[in-house]
DNA sequence: CGGTAATTTCTGTCTATACTGAAATTACAG
DNA sequence: CTGTAATTTCAGTATAGACAGAAATTACCG
């Protein structure tokens, strides 16, 4: 398969950014092209058009599949696999923050909570004092994440359209534009 | 300097994480050491501390500084210079989250722009159809923390604590807990 | 049961980046 | 200026992680 120059320009953004995210460039490329794809692909078409080997594909697909953001899907008649991946952007990015957050945030949370105590108990109370002010601040983040994941995609969206229009309707208003 | 175990497990965790969300290992690690420490510390001193080489730690600062998070100060009768972070998380997670948007979102907003012309105008109908999406949904949610991050601190954080207590008084009221 | 297509796993190689130590530069005191 | 402390730059080395290709495994056909 062969990719017009947009999609080429796309896929690579894409895997530079993955870089910089601490994802695998090919695993983002890999991803960006199904992204990109209107019908799933096979694990032999993708390795042609990005021209990496086969096997990298299937470890990077595997990856895709473990976050949950690549499924197979199997068509009458053929024996391969096809992979796709949802076209819903918000979905996708749904997606990733609940991923990154059981992976990294959680955990981090539980060893910050541990170090907590553990430098209580060695009498350092600056150090106590800051590892309890980052576990506190990521407890906030996360109770916020966790209530505003679980609203529906309708609400979540206006919820961001408003942007800071939200503070106009919260009990003690803010000043508005305008207002003295 | 030695540090306590809590404080090296802090830090060495944090170096990992940063790993994870493609930030230089060491830089993070400077990063958590200088956030612990009670006071400024000279480049000697986190090499040391970190037994890193000294010019790592010169480049390393060099970053934090470029991404804002690091000052450098001085203190009357010596040369050296001394460095340090700020302890208030609220404003260390801000200051990344902006770096991190100048930096990436807004080149890649620019860029998913201009693709989607140029596959438009390669009559790609799927390709652009997809870019002009994930172009939409950057837009949308940059647009959002632009005026998110312009809100002062402690309404910020009302918010967050808030969670998604928020629909609560929103003028299309959602169900509430209890509610049929 | 073979036989074959598809896929995965594994091992060695390669590459990008982190890191060190030395050299160069800067800043400043006397 | 000159000497010394502090810092940065730079060139070479080391290392972690990405990747390819071969070998092994799996799935399914007749």
């Amino acid at each position: 398969m062969t990719l017009s120059k947009a999609a080429r320009e796309f896929i690579l953004h894409w895997g530079e950014m993955g870089n910089r995210w601490g994802v695998n460039r090919t695993v983002a490329q890999v991803h960006a092209l199904l992204y990109l794809s209107p019908e799933p692909l096979t694990a032999e078409d993708i390795a042609d058009t990005l021209s990496v080997a086969r096997s990298n594909v299937s470890t990077s697909l595997r990856e895709l599949q473990n976050w949950q953001l690549v499924q197979p899907a199997h068509q009458m008649g053929d024996r391969r696999d096809f992979f796709s991946t949802s076209q819903d952007v918000w979905q996708l990015f749904l997606t990733i923050i609940q991923q990154r957050v059981e992976r990294e945030i959680e955990p981090t949370i539980a060893a910050l909570n541990r170090l907590a105590i553990e430098a209580h108990a060695e009498r350092q109370p600056e150090v106590t004092e800051r590892i309890a002010g980052m576990h506190a601040f990521l407890r906030e983040l996360h109770g916020w994440y966790q209530q505003v994941s679980k609203l529906p995609p309708s609400t979540l969206r206006s919820l961001v359209r408003m942007g800071a229009g939200i503070t106009r309707w919260l009990p003690t208003p803010r000043k508005t534009k305008g207002e003295k």
